[in-house]
DNA sequence: AGCCTTTGACCAGCG
DNA sequence: TCGCTGGTCAAAGGC
């Protein structure tokens, strides 16, 4: 790891070459720089939010609790003057009374009135006088942190970084001339480009708590070690955009983007959080085959970051706590979207004010269509529809350290999952799409995408493969009306949201699968291992249905248990999704590593009362759903009694469109198959799985699709049907 | 009808 | 082993 040398070379690439700030500083303030820098010492600069950051940057890297409380501090401090007090209190220094309001970025965005030390400050200003100046401490500030400037560090790089800064005098003065010189000498308009995250790498975005005011204090720490140095480019851009939208917006004059980046670090096993600004959301890298945890840290307003459904993707709170050392609960939030192993938590204020959101996971997905509940909430942020485009955003990569992972952003409901599972590994939520600010975002290949009112910025991003696969480049920003190279993806985003947008919000539900077994044994116990998550008592049937979720972790499997009210003995099951993964062994051994024959159960294998249809258990029929799931060519399917594997893809599409006949939903002896798709999984001729077969060893009937993991396989199929499952 | 939130209880990790 | 703590579960009810 290069550490802060990195960093340097690092800046010294996306750092225009603008007059040595540095020299000028140097030569100008000497060694004050170094001693004051901003992201030194609580002592001076606790007046300022930054005070705390090289605190909270350190404790970054376990994700633990005194991080998020600082980082929480942060906020705090930075949204509510009387906070600095406590803050300082529980920083354990006391913070100079300075005028700290005038160190606010909401303030700095609200109160035009100040200025930039650069032009505001007179020649022979004494640099100690500059240095304690509001102004210049605001600015300065600005610049590491997230919030105002911060440091990000990768987990596994903090320490050293924090040694850095805590310890090394030289490299801090460096650093500290560093952020002057970027902050301070450009005033360039434009590079500004969303932050990407990267797998791996933690994010950590952090933002003052600016209320009722679109301040990207976007601090993006992209943190690569080596290979992600264009990533730290992009996500200072983009950091650069965020303030860009600052200061177009409180007329001030802008400091140049190129800040924080010079926390660039990535250590291989870092599990690393990445900083967004507050008006960033970003999503953790999609799929990440790594296995690194990404938590990335939003603090901001509920304003800028939105409500944690106000982010564009659905989530279900499954739990509040009070944690210690925490001033407000912290609720536990999970992607509802199948599969989907993103988690965040969330502690509000009591006056609803967001004051720090932990990513955990990547989305696997791209956002759900605006209509749906909770992307509605976040619409409503902007009440655009391209809202939602831009807190797919930016991409960041995944496991893909090597490349530029900002890509396009997802196309909901098209979303070409290669890139997906390749490269999209997060996504930023741009702060300026919610302030509404224009910003141009200058993508991977340097070209300029600009674009008044709100931005996607996710859209603004590409890879190379992302544009070699899709053909299509540029923003979709403007709407989803999208441009005139319509990939077929697009089209079929584009689609989704014709018909999401016309009432019809089921387009692209997860297939159903109907099932009735004559004990609920069955159901319990069909291999996989479920997780009751509600009971309700539906109309028409005097006994409670249980709704259950597969626990396999990413597996967003659900059912419905419900005895059937004419006959108590039959219990009706109905599967909703798509798994993902084998049954698990540890539950029902012959279920999984016994013989074929084991794997079905007794009550499902033979029933008296079963249909005469070799009716499969739920298990079965998960993975006779796999089958579907990861047999493009349906063709190719064997005849399976009972079951119209036979069917060709317009067959299942007919299949999944049509339903099936009314009465079969209830029926006691038949297995209505709504629809079937699943993930691949070997099945004899007779419908039988092969246990522990792994699906991934299955050859694909379809050489063109990019087998790269099952939830691409299960999109790249999706994407082909004629007809999207719809029920 | 289905999903979500609420909220107390439970679990696991850690010192 | 115990207590603390963060995280998760899950029944109940609401939307």
């Amino acid at each position: 790891m290069g550490g802060f040398d990195d960093h340097v070379a690092i800046m010294g690439d996306w750092m225009p070459p603008s007059p040595s700030p540095r020299s000028f500083f140097s030569s100008l303030l000497g060694d004050d720089i170094g001693s004051r820098s901003t992201f030194e010492f609580p002592n001076e600069n606790q007046r300022g939010n930054l005070a705390s950051e090289p605190q909270e940057h350190v404790g970054i890297s376990d994700g633990a609790q005194a991080d998020a409380t600082t980082v929480k501090s942060d906020q705090k401090m930075s949204s509510r003057g009387g906070l600095l007090e406590r803050m300082a209190a529980r920083a354990g220094f006391n913070a100079p009374k300075l005028n700290t309001e005038s160190l606010r970025p909401a303030d700095l965005s609200q109160n035009q009135g100040v200025r930039s030390p650069y032009l505001t400050i007179p020649p022979g200003l004494s640099p100690t006088s500059l240095l304690e100046s509001p102004v210049f401490l605001s600015n300065s500030l600005v610049q590491p942190s997230p919030t105002t400037g911060k440091f990000q560090f990768a987990s596994g790089i903090e320490s050293r970084n924090s040694t850095f800064m805590m310890e090394d005098p030289d490299k801090r003065k460096e650093n500290a001339l560093e952020s002057i010189n970027s902050s301070s000498f450009s005033f360039k308009p434009v590079p500004e480009t969303a932050p990407s995250l990267f797998p791996g790498t933690t994010s950590r975005v952090n933002s003052s708590n600016i209320s009722q005011q679109c301040f990207p204090n976007i601090k993006v720490s992209v943190h690569s070690q080596n290979s992600l140095l264009s990533h730290s480019v992009e996500a200072t851009q983009m950091q650069t955009q965020s303030e860009k939208g600052l200061h177009q917006s409180s007329d001030f004059p802008r400091f140049s983007a190129e800040k924080g980046v010079r926390d660039s670090n990535v250590t291989p096993e870092s599990r690393n959080f990445q900083s967004v600004g507050s008006n960033m959301e970003h999503s953790p890298p999609l799929d990440e085959p790594q296995d690194e945890e990404i938590d990335q840290r939003v603090g901001g307003d509920p304003n800028v970051v939105g409500a944690p459904a106000e982010d564009g993707y659905n989530w279900r709170k499954y739990g509040q706590k009070q944690v210690k050392g925490s001033e407000y609960p912290r609720s536990y939030y999970k992607c509802t979207h199948p599969n989907c192993p993103v988690k965040k938590k969330v502690e509000r204020s009591h006056e609803g004010h967001i004051t720090e959101i932990i990513y955990k996971g990547a989305h696997n997905h791209p956002k759900p269509p605006p209509n749906r509940r909770s992307a509605l909430g976040s619409t409503n942020s902007l009440g655009e529809l391209q809202l939602d485009g831009a807190e797919q955003g930016v991409s960041g990569s995944n496991g893909d350290l090597g490349r530029a992972n900002i890509q396009k952003a997802p196309d909901a409901g098209g979303l070409d999952w290669r890139n997906n599972n390749l490269d999209v590994t997060s996504s930023a939520h741009l702060g300026s799409a919610y302030c509404n600010g224009s910003a141009s975002f200058p993508v991977q290949n340097n070209t300029q995408l600009e674009s008044g009112g709100a931005v996607d910025v996710s859209s603004t991003f590409s890879n190379d493969e992302d544009e070699d696969d899709r053909g299509t480049h540029g923003s979709v920003s403007q709407g989803y009306d999208g441009e005139g190279d319509e990939s077929e993806s697009k089209r079929r985003k584009l689609e989704t949201y014709s018909t999401d947008m016309s009432g019809a919000t089921r387009a692209i539900r997860e297939p159903r699968v109907v099932v009735q077994t004559t004990s609920e044994v069955d159901i319990l116990d069909d291999g996989y291992r479920w997780r009751k998550y509600g009971q309700k008592v539906v109309k028409g049937n005097p006994n409670p249905r249980s709704y259950y979720k597969c626990t396999s972790a990413g597996c967003n499997v659900r059912k419905h248990v419900e005895r059937a009210s004419h006959d108590l003995k039959s219990v009706i099951t109905t599967y909703e999704g798509k798994h993902n993964h084998d049954v698990p062994a540890a539950r029902n051994s012959s279920h999984v590593n016994s013989g074929a024959s084991n794997t079905l159960p007794a009550p499902v294998t033979a029933p008296p009362a079963q249909s005469h249809l070799h009716r499969p258990e739920p298990a079965q029929l998960q993975n006779a759903m796999a089958r579907f799931d990861r047999q493009p060519s349906l063709g190719s399917f064997g005849p399976t009694p009972g079951y119209s594997y036979g069917i060709n893809q317009q067959g299942l599409a007919s299949l999944a469109m049509a339903g099936f006949h009314p009465n079969q939903s209830k029926s006691q002896q038949q297995i209505p198959v709504h629809s079937y798709l699943g993930q691949p999984r070997p099945m004899h001729d007779g419908g039988f799985m092969f246990p522990k077969e792994e699906p991934k060893a299955e050859p694909m009937s379809d050489p063109g699709l990019d087998l790269s993991n099952g939830s691409s396989i299960y999109q790249q199929f999706m994407s082909r049907l004629p007809l999207g499952p719809q029920m």
